[in-house]
DNA sequence: TCTCAACTTGAGGGGGATCTCAACTTATGG
DNA sequence: CCATAAGTTGAGATCCCCCTCAAGTTGAGA
């Protein structure tokens, strides 16, 4: 690859996330191009379509992710590292509009380690009796995508509020609080099909 | 009026409450008019913004949404009062991807009579001691903007599982469960302000 | 320095949605 | 039945975004 080329692709990658960041992933792609100081063509020379660019400039949040897990795992109490790894998750779409339209879409099934990652987290709050037992993975799919509807909602006008939600939520979570569910916990497939609807 | 201005009229509401309840509210206007076998010209002619088309075809929740509250506040039980509205409101949301939209930037907080009834509803299962006495009825936004995202997110694959979150927030919300809340709760304008922001 | 493959450019075609308006049609009261 | 105000129509202007490609430019090896 030419320098310039190479030195093009940077700045649409610097432009994209900031952009991304900002105002989330449907920005259009002219106005990253144009604040990337190249033209639209170049744009679509690097990065033949949306997915390519968005993969690219989000592809670190995943080893993100999996230090996330691995300091989640090294918590002495198993609940407190569960809720570590949840709280670090939600900051990080919180500080990056671009990634909470992400985030709902993929939370982590993807990434084959970070995956079996946060079921260990999982698996070890909930044999520590702190996570109610009557819940799966699956279901931490709800708390993303609440926290990250709060998040839309509110990042310009209350920016901490989401923590508050987040900790509802966790506070339902916790085995004290379990009361009787009225819905099988969905299904792989289901989840990965609800993902994919994000 | 004309007669068949009126005719008219009837054949958009009811086309357009079919395409909102199955798509969501952003469905395209020509398609509306085509659906109710008018020209867009005509859909233009009664209902001048999608604004106007939107708020006649919802109309009716308002009022659905207090006997809702009125209902709940005639339980004998505060907190199952309470539970039965969210419910409600929920349920309201998961048969209709149209209102789910709305609900998220509304909230019963607009409707003056439902916005007095939802204090009621509130207060008195905190009152009751059920509901833990550390959250605000801004807080309800949460739940809302929650299991709204759910239901956006699951309602083709998955179609009770917006029952399983409620169930979870809801737990969240017992008294048993209050755990230390990191953030002040939203102000009423912030609330506004994030709702208008859906 | 020369050459050529690699790269950049931006006008323009295409699609899809919103909204308008001049020409046409029809309900209704007299 | 007529006059006319009320209503309908749909082509097309406008906007916004996506994506392509022929023409021009430039980096880098010979």
């Amino acid at each position: 690859m030419r320098k310039d080329a190479v030195h093009n692709r940077e700045r649409l990658l610097r432009a994209a996330r900031e952009l991304f960041a900002d105002r989330g992933l449907d920005v259009p792609l002219e106005e990253i191009a144009r604040s990337a100081g190249v033209s639209i063509g170049t744009l679509y020379n690097r990065f033949p379509t949306r997915d390519a660019l968005v993969e690219a400039v989000f592809a670190d949040r995943v080893a993100a992710v999996a230090e996330l897990a691995e300091q989640a795992l090294a918590a002495d109490n198993a609940w407190e590292g569960f809720v570590a790894f949840l709280t670090g998750v939600c900051e990080l779409q919180a500080t990056d509009l671009g990634y909470n339209d992400l985030a709902a879409r993929t939370a982590g099934l993807d990434a084959d380690r970070g995956y079996s990652l946060m079921q260990e987290i999982f698996g070890r709050a909930q044999r520590a009796g702190d996570l109610r037992a009557d819940v799966t993975l699956a279901d931490m799919a709800f708390v993303v995508w609440g926290v990250a509807a709060t998040i839309r909602a509110t990042c310009k006008t209350a920016p901490g509020a989401w923590r508050r939600h987040l900790a509802l939520s966790l506070d339902g979570l916790r085995a004290i609080a379990a009361g009787p569910l009225p819905a099988p916990p969905m299904s792989t497939a289901q989840t990965r099909a609800a993902m994919q609807k994000c």
